[in-house]
RNA sequence: GCCCGGGUGGCGGAACGGCAGACGCGGCGGACUUAAAAUCCGCUGCCCCUCACGGGGCGUGUGGGUUCGAAUCCCACCCCGGGCACCA
C-alpha cells in the first residue's frame, strides 16, 4: 500500500493539465508538428483493460513527443453512429441519442481517469449534426464526381441486422457484426466507386514504409490485382454473339476443352431460349440463386453444373467446345465466364472429371509429376505456335496473337468491389439525395445540409429503412423542379463517418467547411496512427480511398492519411478476447481504487510486446504498483542514506547506469517497445536503491541528478506520480513541459566489462577487463586462464577468435 | 492451396550471430514484527556429482546445415495464430 494519497494526486494533476491546457495544440506553435491519433472509439460506455492499452500507448506518445519538443495534436472523438445504440433502443426504449450522449459522458470520465490527455477543443462525434453535415457533404462530393452511384446488384444481406453490408463486412459468409449467415439479395443500393482507385490504393502501399508489413499485405490481398488477358469466344450457330472471358493464363488457351458461364450470366437465358435446355437450365439457376455464400463454399470440390447444349469455338485450335454453367464461376468476378483448361487448373480438372470432359495438358509437368492439374512452370506442349515456350513468354505471345486476331487484349482484374455504403437502419447519417419522379436522383443542395435525422418512434428494421415510414422526413419537394418528391430513406455505413474524421480534427469547429485547406496542410498526414489490426482492411482502406478522392478534388495536399501506423494487440483473458458476451471483461475500476491510474498504465505497458496479444494477469498491476512505491520512497528519502560526501567510483557507476537507461528507454519508446522501457526503468530504480543502501550511501549531487532523470523518464509513463514527485523535490515547473533527458555517449560506454572466455564454444571462464582491452591482451589473458588451460590440457590451441572486450573463443581442434 | 506472423523456465516475456532466461508474476528461505500486512535481503530452467565449497551434462517446437560460436542465418518438417481463397 502506498503511503501517499493516490486519488488526491491524480485528481490534482488531471485538473492542472486541463486547467493549464497543457496538451492543447495550436497551429501557431513554433515547433515541428506531431499529429498523434488513436482510432476513435465507439462509445460503448464501458472501457475495459483491453481498450486502455490502446489509450495508454497513445497518451505515452503524446507526452513523450511533447517533451521532445514537438507541437503535438492528440484529439479525441466518438464513432457514435451505428447499430448498438439502435439495438439498445429497440430493446429498452431509450432513444439512441440519449443512450449515445450518456455513454460519451461516461467514457470521457473513464479516459480522464487514466490520466490520458487530449485536445478536447477538437472533440467530435459522428452522430452530431455539426459533424454528419460534412459526412453528407462528402457524399455529395463523390456524387458530383461520379464516384457515388445507385445501382441494383446482388448484395450481401444480413437477416438479423436487417440491412445490407459491404463486402468487407462479410467474413466467411457471415455478418462481421452479428455472425448471422449473409444472404444474397438483388437490391438497388448506393455504392462508392473505390474500384476506380484500386491501382492507386495498391501502388501507394509501397510508400507506407511505417506501416506493418502485415497490414499492407492484407490490403494487397484484398485489392487482389491480377494480370492476364480477356478475349471473345465465338459461339457455334450464334454468329451475332460471343462470350467474353478473362484468364490469367492465356498461354494455356490450346488446352481449353470447355467453357463455363456463371449461372446468372445474361447470355445463358438467351442461348437456351426455345431449346430443350430452357427449363432445366432455369431450374438450375433458380436452385443456385438460393444458395448462400456459405453453402456455395461448402460445396468446394463438388463441381455442380450442366451443359446448355451450345458450343463455343476455341479460337486457338478452331475446335468446338461445349458450354456449361456451373456455380463455381461467379458473375461478380471478371466477365462471369471462363475458358476451362482442366490440364492447368484444378477446379476445371475436377469439373472435367465429374462431367467426363476432355483434358489436354499444355504445360509439360516435371517427370516425377503425379498430380492432377499442373499449375507450375514448364515448356508449352500441344500448343501449336507456343510449343517450347516457357509460361511467361507463352503468355506474352498469346496476348500478341489475340491482338493480331482482333479478338482480345491484355487485361487487369481486381478482386476489390465497389463499396456499398447504404444501410437500411436508423442510426446513421441520412443519404442527402432526393428522388424526384421527374428529375430522378437529385442531390440535396449544399446549403440545405445537414439533412437532419428525424426523431422517430419505431427503429425496428423491417427490411427497409425505418426512415421510410417517417412521413415528415421522407416527403419533400424536388430542389430542382419543385414537385413532390421523396428523400432517400437509407443512412450511410458508419465506415463513411470514420473515413474522414481525422481531417475534421484539424479544424473541428469550422462551420463553413469540413475543414480549412491550410489547417489540413499544416497537420496532415497523421504522424502516428494507433489502433487495432481488425481495421486493417475496412477502415484503413476506406480512409485511404477518401483521402485520395479529396486530394484529387483539391481539399487536401496529401494522398495518404496515415504516415505511420501502429497496430496493437488485444488483451486476452481465459483464452479469449475480452468481450461482454464472453463474460471475461476486466474493468479498470478496482485497480484504479487500489493501485491508481499510474500502476494501471505501467502494467498495460509492461504486459508484453505491444504488437502481440497479451494475457491479463490479475497480479500484474500489483507488481507495477510496487515499483512505483519504491520510486516514491526513493524520492522521499526513505531508502538508504544520502550525504554530501566526495565522489567515488560508485557514484560514477550510478551516473553511468542513469545515462544508459535514458539511452535504452528513449530507443524503446521510439520503437514502441514499451514493455522493455518499463523493465529498464525497474532495473534503474533497483540499482538506485542498492546504491543508496550501500555502506557509503548515496552522494547528494549524484542522487539529485539521476533522480531528476528518472522522473523525466517516468513523466509520460506514470505521469501523476512523476509530476507529484517532481514538485515535492522542489521544482516549480510543470514536468510535462520539461525536456526529455539527454544521455552522454561518453557515460553510456562501459568501463569495465565481463569478458567471456570459451573453449570450443563453451563458456569456461569470465574475466573482468577494461572495456578498451586490445585483441592481443584479450587473447593473452584468455590463454593464461587456469580454467582454460584445464580444458586445453596444455596443447597449443588450433585457433583463437577474439571479439574484445566481449568474448574470446579458444578452439582446440 | 497460397501469403504473412509465431513456438524460449511454473506463467507473461528479455536477448546487435557472442554469458540464454533481463524485468515482472508466482514459489521457497530469511530479516523486521508479540503477530500479521507492508517492506527489505537471498534463492528459484531441468538433470547429475558433492556434507559443503564447487563442478559437470542437457537445454530456445523437431531434424539437418552454415559458423570458432546459432534462440538468432539457411533447408526440410511439425504445431499455433492471422490474411486471401471455386477470384479464373
Amino acid at each position: 500500500m502506498a503511503s501517499y494519497d493516490i486519488a488526491a494526486i491524480e485528481q490534482k494533476w488531471q485538473e492542472r493539465w486541463e486547467k493549464e491546457r497543457t496538451f492543447y495544440a495550436s497551429e501557431a506553435a513554433d515547433a515541428p508538428k506531431f499529429y498523434n491519433l488513436q482510432m476513435y472509439p465507439y462509445p460503448s460506455g464501458e472501457l475495459h483493460v483491453g481498450h486502455l492499452r490502446n489509450y495508454t500507448y497513445v497518451d505515452v506518445l503524446t507526452r513523450y513527443k511533447k517533451m521532445r519538443g514537438f507541437n503535438v495534436m492528440s484529439p479525441m472523438g466518438w464513432d457514435s453512429f451505428g447499430l448498438p445504440a439502435e439495438n439498445a433502443a429497440i430493446e429498452t426504449g431509450i432513444h439512441p441519442l440519449t443512450f449515445t450522449e450518456e455513454h460519451i459522458v461516461k467514457m470521457t470520465e473513464q479516459v480522464r481517469r487514466l490520466g490520458a490527455v487530449y485536445d478536447w477543443d477538437r472533440e467530435l462525434a459522428a452522430h452530431r449534426p455539426d459533424y454528419y453535415r460534412w459526412t453528407q457533404w462528402l457524399f455529395l462530393q463523390l456524387f458530383a464526381n461520379d464516384l457515388a452511384y445507385k445501382k441494383e446488384a446482388a448484395v450481401n444481406w444480413c437477416p438479423d441486422d436487417q440491412t445490407v453490408l459491404a463486402n468487407e463486412q462479410v467474413v466467411e459468409g457471415s455478418c462481421e457484426r452479428c455472425g448471422a449467415t449473409v444472404e444474397k439479395r438483388n437490391l438497388s443500393q448506393w455504392f462508392f466507386a473505390i474500384t476506380h482507385y484500386g491501382q492507386r490504393l495498391l501502388d501507394d502501399l509501397a510508400t507506407l514504409d511505417d506501416w506493418p508489413e502485415r497490414v499492407r499485405v492484407m490490403q494487397e490481398n484484398w485489392i487482389g490485382r491480377s494480370e492476364g488477358a480477356s478475349f471473345r469466344l465465338p459461339i457455334a450457330g450464334h454468329d451475332d454473339k460471343s462470350i467474353d472471358v478473362y484468364t490469367t493464363r492465356p498461354d494455356t488457351m490450346f488446352g481449353m476443352t470447355f467453357v463455363v458461364l456463371a449461372p446468372e450470366h445474361p447470355l445463358v437465358a438467351e442461348l437456351v431460349a426455345g431449346t430443350e435446355y430452357e427449363a432445366p437450365v432455369a431450374e438450375f439457376v433458380e436452385q443456385v440463386s438460393h444458395e448462400t455464400e456459405v453453402e456455395r463454399m461448402a460445396a468446394e470440390g463438388d463441381k455442380k453444373g450442366m451443359s446448355i447444349g451450345v458450343n463455343a469455338i476455341n479460337p486457338a485450335t478452331g475446335d468446338e467446345v461445349p458450354i456449361f454453367i456451373a456455380d463455381y464461376v461467379l458473375l461478380s468476378y471478371g466477365t462471369g465466364a471462363i475458358m476451362a483448361v482442366p490440364g492447368q487448373d484444378q477446379r476445371d480438372w475436377d469439373f472435367a472429371k465429374a462431367h467426363d470432359l476432355r483434358i489436354v495438358r499444355t504445360v509439360q509437368p516435371p517427370d516425377d509429376w503425379d498430380g492432377e492439374a499442373y499449375v507450375g512452370e514448364g515448356p508449352a506442349i500441344n500448343s501449336g505456335f507456343l510449343d517450347g515456350l516457357e509460361v511467361d513468354d507463352a503468355k506474352a505471345k498469346t496476348i500478341e496473337w489475340l491482338e493480331e486476331q482482333g479478338i482480345g487484349e491484355a487485361a487487369i482484374q481486381f478482386r476489390l468491389r465497389d463499396w456499398l455504403i447504404s444501410r437500411q437502419r436508423y442510426w446513421g447519417a441520412p443519404i442527402p439525395v432526393i428522388h424526384c419522379p421527374d428529375c430522378g436522383i437529385v442531390p440535396v443542395p449544399e446549403d440545405q445540409l445537414p439533412v437532419l435525422l428525424p426523431e422517430i418512434d419505431d427503429y425496428k428494421p423491417e427490411g427497409s429503412s425505418p426512415l421510410a415510414a417517417a412521413e415528415d422526413f421522407i416527403n419533400t419537394t424536388c430542389p430542382s423542379c419543385g414537385t413532390a418528391a421523396r428523400r432517400d430513406p437509407d443512412t450511410m455505413d458508419t465506415f463513411v463517418d470514420s473515413s474522414w474524421y481525422y481531417l475534421r480534427y484539424v479544424d473541428a469547429s469550422n462551420d463553413e467547411a469540413p475543414f480549412a485547406r491550410d489547417k489540413a496542410d499544416y497537420w496532415m498526414s497523421v504522424d502516428q496512427y494507433v489502433g487495432g489490426v481488425e481495421h486493417a482492411v475496412l477502415h484503413l482502406l476506406y480512409s485511404r480511398f477518401i483521402t485520395k478522392v479529396l486530394y484529387d478534388l483539391g481539399y487536401v495536399g496529401v494522398e495518404e492519411p496515415f504516415r505511420a501506423l501502429f497496430t496493437q494487440g488485444m488483451i486476452v483473458k481465459d483464452g479469449a478476447k475480452m468481450s461482454k458476451s464472453k463474460g471475461n471483461v476486466v474493468s479498470p475500476d478496482g485497480y484504479y481504487e487500489q493501485y491508481g491510474a499510474d500502476a494501471m498504465r505501467l502494467y498495460e505497458l509492461f504486459i508484453g510486446p505491444p504488437t502481440d496479444d497479451a494475457v491479463w494477469n490479475d497480479r500484474g498491476v500489483e507488481g507495477t504498483s510496487r515499483f512505483l512505491d519504491r520510486v516514491w520512497r526513493l524520492g522521499d528519502g526513505e531508502v538508504g542514506t544520502v550525504s554530501d560526501r566526495d565522489e567515488t567510483p560508485a557514484d560514477v557507476e550510478m551516473l553511468r547506469l542513469a545515462h544508459r537507461t535514458v539511452e535504452k528507454v528513449t530507443g524503446d519508446i521510439e520503437r514502441f517497445a514499451f514493455n522493455t522501457a518499463v523493465a529498464a526503468l525497474m532495473e534503474f530504480s533497483n540499482g538506485l536503491g542498492a546504491y543508496l543502501r550501500s555502506e557509503a550511501g548515496g552522494r547528494r549531487a549524484t542522487f539529485d541528478t539521476v533522480y531528476d532523470m528518472l522522473l523525466r523518464m517516468l513523466a509520460p509513463l506514470a505521469p501523476h506520480l512523476a509530476h507529484e514527485l517532481w514538485e515535492r523535490i522542489g521544482n516549480d515547473s510543470m514536468l510535462a513541459t520539461e525536456p526529455w533527458p539527454e544521455w552522454d555517449p561518453e557515460l553510456t560506454k562501459l568501463e569495465r566489462v565481463t569478458m567471456v572466455v570459451q573453449v570450443d564454444g563453451k563458456v569456461r571462464d569470465r574475466i573482468d577487463v577494461d572495456a578498451s582491452i586490445t585483441e592481443a591482451d584479450a587473447v593473452a589473458l584468455a590463454l593464461t586462464s587456469a580454467r582454460v588451460q584445464e580444458y586445453t590440457k596444455g596443447n597449443e590451441p588450433a585457433k583463437v577468435v577474439a571479439r574484445p572486450p566481449k568474448i574470446v573463443n579458444v578452439v582446440t581442434a
